[in-house]
DNA sequence: ATTTGTACATACTATTTAGTATGGTATAAC
DNA sequence: GTTATACCATACTAAATAGTATGTACAAAT
């Protein structure tokens, strides 16, 4: 009764948030303009000021799909998955690295927080959830609760870093790298 | 008409650059506004376009400003010094973190990377000088070519993110995480 | 003291942009 | 069918913004 199906043309709030999204990975807060982003959904501003009563409240809007699909998303794929520590270890950091999920926007939002506190609050709750999505795994591996805290960091500064540090090596290459970082951390020798 | 009663010091490019790449470390490229910037610097914009044709021209300068003052720099500082290469490489990690110098404009301009290919160029670049600067060392400290750029990266990760992922900690216990990182990358058991 | 070149102010234009007002259209519910 | 609601277009306004034109102030050299 409520639920209503979209067809292609008519947007819902989600796809407004999910194109706001990815215009916000490429070109940032700063640059995403509203015209702009109509003209990419191929819509006008009376379509978005009925879904949204100020650019404000829709960059909210943003913020909370990213931390939908950006974390709570991935973490729920992975626990349903199940396996060993190590295979959930190894997940986050492929989700994070093989495009299946988008984090350009990371960047983005990183900047962004230092001048919106909403942001700031977003991207630290985020990171918050992510490490205590890690630390067990590193515990089960029979790290200490110390070590296990410094893997943890490890790894999710080498993920971070892996989104946002520029390459330009085939992804032949920059898999094998990728995989010498990660049992450098979550195997030392 | 108004005569100028107060003396005020004049402005070089430098100075322009300097406080633009604060303004980018703050607010982003896209929300760098000449206004804002000529009024921050208590000028107006007939100064401005003095020293520079167009915003794209300044934002050029800007560029080149943060290349120097974060990048070579910092490793003339640390080659000057000289020191085992463990002190070399704790130097590079301790300048990058106590706020001598300025690390708030990395995450803008390797967003702005995304979009404006000069941006990316330099990030590009200055990626390779620093782990060029730090590869030597970890091999110096006895370490395979393989394993040494293993380490260069984790090591480079770890700098970018700490930059980069907002903290709530206390300086000292700050500290104390960052140093048992360092130690796990560095001095492996 | 006059000239020259650097640095800045004032006042303007053209364009972009957020936001509003209002009317139209497609779809679901009746 | 008709109606209600969700979605979108058109046409505006006011403010912000990049860039220009022109005149002024100051310091150093001549």
């Amino acid at each position: 009764m409520v639920k209503m199906k979209n067809i292609k043309r008519r947007l819902g709030k989600e796809q407004w948030a999910a194109h706001g999204l990815k215009m916000l990975g490429q070109i940032g807060v700063g640059s995403l303009r509203i015209d702009d982003l109509c003209r990419h959904l191929k819509v006008t501003k009376g379509s978005f000021y009925w879904h949204f009563k100020s650019r404000t409240e829709f960059l909210n809007a943003v913020l909370e799909h990213w931390k939908q699909t950006a974390t709570f998303d991935i973490i729920d794929r992975i626990e349903a998955k199940g396996g060993l520590p190590q295979d959930k270890i190894l997940a986050l950091f492929d989700e994070s690295n093989s495009g299946v999920v988008d984090f350009s926007a990371e960047q983005a939002i990183r900047h962004w927080a230092k001048t919106k506190k909403q942001a700031a609050q977003a991207v630290f709750y985020i990171d918050d959830q992510r490490m205590k999505f890690l630390i067990p795994q590193f515990r089960a591996l029979g790290f200490s609760k110390s070590e296990a805290e410094t893997r943890t960091r490890l790894l999710y500064s080498l993920i971070i870093s892996e989104a946002i540090i520029y390459q330009k090596e085939k992804p032949a290459n920059r898999r094998r790298r990728q995989r010498q970082c990660f049992d450098a951390i979550v195997f030392p020798a």
